[in-house]
DNA sequence: GTACAGGCAGTAT
DNA sequence: ATACTGCCTGTA
């Protein structure tokens, strides 16, 4: 099944979900079903609904798709939470809008969100990440979820919840190679040691401050600046924080050139869009000062842009 | 066969 | 601080 859910209106067109952060979702006849850690999601569409506007004119019929959220286990109104309801779009939206590029793409793109994952799977995943692609993260994913996580019916289908730290930990490298993730298997249990011996407070880090919680996700084998933004911005609610992937990177250096190549910053892209590490924290800093407080949503904005204009394949 | 994909760690300079 | 290297695995 070919993975092109990218950017799909979930909540016509309130709420989008965006492969670029999630990769345990799928839609399989309308429905839409997700992991969440221990728990499966689902998301049904019902069939739209059509409302005369209310000057009542005829000619005027609004189509409304409304959705039906379960989990299981059953997590009371989990879509507020994973959808991150809370956040005041609108604000953001106009914090965001005095750069131009983003008043562009907020306004086509309205709607996207920043789907707020489970900590641990979160750490996992974006560990898998490293020097691959999206299609091979999904599989690896997919496969250690098979292996080590618990299968769950959910309308005569099964699925797979996300393996548990612990099982994780346990597991042989052998094992957990098998399922494809390569020389990533050492960075999961270095990932899954640092939990379960405690020396990660997992739960204490979304209230910790940015730059606290980010060195502690790095002195862990295998995270360095991208993941660990990554994993603070969307399983830690730090939405100041910009992760600079390959694609971020060349929107940078397409559209924000002038704002980083300043004398006062001192820093060259290199034509390759290839960060150094120190070039990275620089870059990072200076992003997140102009853009501000929700600088995680500029990001995400900027990638739904640039895939989109640079040619993608999923 | 080779290049490449949402990085990172290790080493040398 | 930067440059360079190797790394699992599947696809083009």
């Amino acid at each position: 099944m070919p993975y092109n859910f990218f950017a799909e209106n979930v909540f016509n067109p309130e709420i989008t979900i965006n492969s670029g952060q999630v990769f345990l979702w799928e839609k399989l006849d309308h429905t839409w079903y997700g992991t969440y850690g221990n728990h499966i999601l689902k998301i049904s569409q019902l069939p739209f609904e059509q409302f005369y506007s209310d000057t009542g004119n005829r000619d005027n019929v609004i189509a409304i798709r409304k959705y039906h959220f379960e989990s299981f286990p059953e997590m009371h109104n989990w879509q507020n939470w994973v959808f991150r309801l809370d956040d005041d779009i609108p604000e953001i939206f106009s914090c965001l809008s005095s750069d131009p590029l983003l008043a562009k793409t907020m306004s086509r793109g309205y709607g996207l969100r920043i789907m707020r994952q489970e900590p641990c799977q979160c750490m996992v995943s974006f560990v898998c990440s490293s020097n691959t692609n999206i299609m091979m993260i999904r599989k690896m994913l997919r496969n250690l979820s098979k292996k080590f996580g618990r299968r769950l019916s959910v309308d005569g289908r099964d699925f797979f919840t996300f393996p548990s730290i612990k099982t994780l930990h346990e597991a042989e490298i052998s094992e957990l190679r098998s399922c494809g993730v390569g020389y990533r298997a050492k960075a999961i249990k270095a990932v899954a040691k640092s939990i379960v011996n405690h020396d990660l407070d997992i739960s204490s880090l979304s209230n910790d401050s940015y730059y606290e919680a980010k060195n502690a996700l790095l002195r862990i084998y295998g995270i360095g600046n991208k993941i660990a933004d990554c994993i603070l911005l969307f399983s830690l609610d730090k939405l100041e924080a910009f992760p600079i992937d390959v694609w971020i990177a060349r929107a940078l250096e397409r559209h924000y050139k002038s704002v980083i190549e300043t004398d006062f910053n001192n820093i060259t892209l290199r034509p390759d869009s290839k960060l150094t590490p120190f070039q990275y924290v620089r870059i990072s800093e200076i992003m997140r000062e102009y853009f501000g407080r929700y600088s995680g949503y500029a990001q995400q904005y900027l990638y739904y842009y640039i895939r989109e204009a640079e040619g993608l394949k999923w």
